[in-house]
DNA sequence: TGCGAATCTGATATAACGTCAGATTTTCCG
DNA sequence: CGGAAAATCTGACGTTATATCAGATTCGCA
């Protein structure tokens, strides 16, 4: 479970100038993921950002995707929030309460991360193993959270019995992650951020309570 | 409204030959798609495997994403098909009907053309024009009205006034895009696919008429 | 048949990839 | 402090892809 040493591609660990540099080679992976669409990200382009050579690159990374993909851990290190707050009670007005947290925290998680996830989301849905392992490892103990919740509301006889408890529970999760990497579309149209937020925050707790809140 | 007659680069219309060639170039594009990452599609490829030149492709298409872009407008031509199933009832038993009728349509369009809806999909989250211009067009109609049933069930009394109609349509359809493009990778996990599109149709019914059905 | 239009492609300049041998910088021991 | 060894970086290069254009090929038809 302890984060593995970053290494360079002959498998030797780094010392500290190496990982500073390894470190500046994923930032400028990040900033030109920000402003340039996934298939024109350039080896070349990452290095003259740092200035420093092609070759330094491949030093510790394989390819651009290898980068990208330490880009989508370190992102990771962030959802432990998120999970917390769905520990958060579910019964009568708190439930919606929860549910927002839940809501507000992606979205704020996409507003940080967005082009990176984009990537993840991308090359899992394309079939890359490491890529559907993290995003696997990410979002695994939200689903099962929200799962659990879907079961007890099916047990107390809320909710349908013919939901797959697991498959709602994913659902959600796709709802919200891709409404999150929207909302910027949606303010254009004239839809806050804050009703987005709301909307998505009731339909989840609808899904797994059952229960409706005026 | 009249389907724009493909041309060339230069802007010629093109005779049958033409045609034929181009239509080729596509689908090749298309297979290369459901095999290899969008980062790694080569239009040397393409050509090889239609038994042409690069230089014949860079006559029909200004590069891999024009292609791509073409094949998203064929995609989108079975969209008026679920469209119209969205035209059926939403009082009682039958509205879950109808809602399944939607989920298994989306699943089945997103598995006929799944490897270009997730290229404009990516597209248009990075901000790309063309490709959000025709993701909304292919989505707004099914958008709006989910967003009417809403409203109509607002007005009843049914759907709670704190959502937003059309960020609650936008919010299912996102739900049902994702699920149908990872329903692959559930089948993995023993989710079935009829699982997947039962939970994604009672979730869908429940969010646009407030009724849950046992 | 042969001409003009339509279509295709070889050749090429430009640019990125990915490797490796060797240069440069840092460490640290005597 | 000096210098060798370890760590880190990079110039140079063979390979592959992009994108363009002038000219070759094919087609329809007078």
């Amino acid at each position: 479970m302890a984060a593995r040493k970053p290494q360079d591609q002959t498998g030797r660990t780094l010392g500290p100038r190496a990982l500073q540099t390894r470190q500046r080679l994923l930032e400028a992976t990040e900033a030109l993921l920000d402003q340039r669409s996934v298939r024109e990200i350039r080896v070349v382009e990452i290095a003259r950002k740092v200035g420093t050579s092609p070759a330094t690159f491949y030093q510790y990374f394989r390819d651009v995707e290898e980068a990208i993909l330490q880009l989508v851990e370190q992102a990771a290190e962030d959802l432990p929030a998120i999970v917390e707050r769905m520990e958060g009670p579910w019964q009568g007005g708190r439930g919606l309460d929860t549910a927002r947290a839940i809501s507000d925290a992606f979205v704020r998680h996409w507003d940080t991360h967005g082009a990176v996830l984009r990537v993840r989301n991308l090359k899992a849905e394309e079939g890359d193993r490491a890529f559907r392992r993290v995003r696997q490892a990410a979002l695994a103990p939200v689903v099962e959270r929200l799962a659990r919740v879907v079961e007890e509301h099916q047990k107390a006889g809320k909710v349908s019995q013919e939901i797959s408890a697991w498959a709602a529970g994913s659902s959600i999760i796709a709802m919200l992650e891709r409404m999150s990497s929207y909302h910027a579309m949606f303010e254009r149209a004239g839809v806050t951020r804050a009703q987005l937020v709301e909307t998505c925050a009731r339909i989840l707790h609808q899904t797994v309570t059952g229960r409706q809140v005026a």
